[in-house]
DNA sequence: TTGTATGCGTTATCAA
DNA sequence: TTGATAACGCATACAA
């Protein structure tokens, strides 16, 4: 059975596909209003639908964006594609949403597949991966996709001339340092991701601005770097345990780290915040359930993730090639108090 | 600047754009070795990938399929997502993915949506509703694909004559029920979601029947009806205690419920398992993560999600209009033990 | 083994 | 105010 086309229309309201077209998609051209009511009941009659396949063809642009995951199944990037279909949706485009399962093989693939299908544009949520030829290919596709006037958008830093809706990562790792030490601690532990992650590098970073700006100094042993896991913060903080480390704070790289934290710490028995001060970067809709309450710098992802949508299909705003950083404000809960005495060495 | 097309490539190997196309796609076709290599040096050169949208027009069908999910930020549709995308890669399709915010009527439009894209098949990842002109909406929607050769496959009942590829709720909800019961449980409290949505009330049915079967009483107060969230688990335990009802055990619809039960528990300082025991239906990720780790009758999403790509790819199987049921093992974890006393009325 | 020509369903240009 | 027709990029029936 053959779909309904322009065709069948036009044949049952006696005019020709033209205006059909017409009164379809030029909602101001001229009609005569008699032909467009003829017009619209024989859609309506027929069930008709116009066939996008042929519309992207014709127009040299198909009605859909990219968006590229690491791990959709992580709220982290579900809380995007949750932002980026809603908004793709408001201005009538579908998403394809392409996730990578952390490989950047798939990712690059991916990319010359959302080319074909003429996607508007592409939508980054990973961070830059510190690797040449990831970055070669990402950059010759920035390119491809300037030349034809559609644009790839960033969520996380790629180290790459491109436009991002993000946030600082560094000075966020720098807030949430300074607000353990506003809080008298003194002996503070990073739990970080991957290195060869930009963002998490520069979040790492952060941390070490802010112990040098109050004269503490930086203790190799108190620095880990682990997945962006609850696995990795739960085994990262046993470890500092087991080593008999000397700390009252520990800085989450991101919310999982903590969470899994949190667990190695009650199982020790060790009270948080009475004895350790726990802080992540994230507060993703957990972190307000979990016990404690995780105090936590927000990353306002749903609104970003709305934003980059925009900068993609709004090219024509001047700022369609800057950067938006986004605040990342603490939200302070119960994981985090003064400084009473530390664990550790004693 | 345009795009390169095959044309392109034609001109520059000196060959016809049949032959392209025919090196490009009919690999088995006979082409002359030295032909073909011309070809794939041009192709190379030009870095040139096949037009999606007019490869689409041409087949009468796109290299997509659709998947609808009511909530992705939320980890049960994430692994549902994860799995769609993941499979669908090894297809070669790509995959539109459609978040309705549990909106019926977005649900309804991208329905439309997906027709207009020629999406080789849908895949609906929440449950029914019990709605008329959803229904209604829905089996047109069935019916215009079936008509066409696609499918729309299910992973929930949806009370509709349809590929699915799900659970037996009503005996997960009775199996749950009769672990309890089995642990020498006697006032067990069930949890539940929406009563509209036909997953929900299935759940419900069975843990009514395992009451019947082992001869207990029906306790309309300890069956509560709410989302499927935290949120709600959370207010229903905390109304329990509130009403003082006696229980030593809940029943929980799914792993939200469950979460939120457990800290309810906490708050009041009520042992988990030792005063009340809990169990759920789902096993996401974090139930293992919990404290205490929760016991819990394992819904298979991944691989559930993967078979639904197959039966709309793989159409030609004679199983492809069959319901494929998945098993519901119960994983023991520490929410739940025997009865030793409960909680209310004493 | 290769090439020519047609058509897929649209939109837009041009003419009427 | 309306309509005939070319073109978008590709796959395939048919011819050579």
């Amino acid at each position: 059975m053959a779909r309904v086309s322009i065709e069948d229309v036009a044949n049952l309201a006696g005019v020709s596909i033209t205006t059909v077209s017409r009164v379809i998609n030029n909602k101001d051209y001229p009609v005569a209003e008699k032909t467009k009511k003829k017009v619209l009941k024989a859609v309506k009659e027929l069930n008709y639908f116009p066939d996008f396949t042929a519309q992207n063809l014709r127009n040299n642009f198909s009605n859909t964006i990219g968006l590229i995951t690491r791990e959709i199944s992580d709220p982290y990037f579900g809380i995007i594609a949750r932002a980026v279909t809603e908004r793709a949706s408001y201005y009538g485009v579908l998403s394809i949403v392409c996730n990578t399962g952390r490989n950047p093989v798939n990712e690059l693939q991916y990319h010359d597949l959302l080319w074909q299908h003429k996607v508007r544009g592409i939508i980054l949520s990973g961070g830059g991966l510190d690797a040449d030829d990831y970055r070669d290919k990402l950059q010759e596709q920035i390119k491809r996709y300037n030349d034809h006037g559609n644009r790839i958008v960033s969520l996380a830093p790629q180290g790459l001339e491109m436009p991002y809706v993000t946030i600082d990562n560094r000075a966020t790792g720098e807030m949430i340092t300074d607000y353990l030490v506003d809080l008298g601690h003194r002996k503070i532990a990073f739990l970080g991701g991957p290195e060869q992650i930009y963002t998490a590098s520069e979040r790492v970073k952060g941390y070490k601005l802010s112990l040098t700006k109050h004269g503490l100094t930086f203790d190799p042993t108190l620095l880990h770097h682990g997945q962006f896991s609850w696995e990795s913060g739960y085994e990262a903080a046993r470890r500092l345990l087991l080593e008999n480390r000397e700390f009252s704070g520990i800085c989450c790289a991101n919310d999982d780290i903590a969470y899994g934290v949190l667990q190695a710490l009650k199982e020790q028995n060790i009270q948080v915040p009475g004895q350790v001060s726990v802080i992540s970067i994230g507060d993703l809709p957990l972190s307000t359930h979990i016990d404690p309450p995780l105090t936590t710098a927000q990353v306002p992802l749903y609104d970003m993730a709305l934003r980059a949508v925009d900068v993609i299909m709004d090219g024509s705003k001047p700022d369609h090639n800057a950067s938006l950083i986004f605040k990342t404000p603490i939200v302070k809960r119960l994981s985090t108090a003064p400084y009473i005495s530390g664990l550790g060495q004693g």
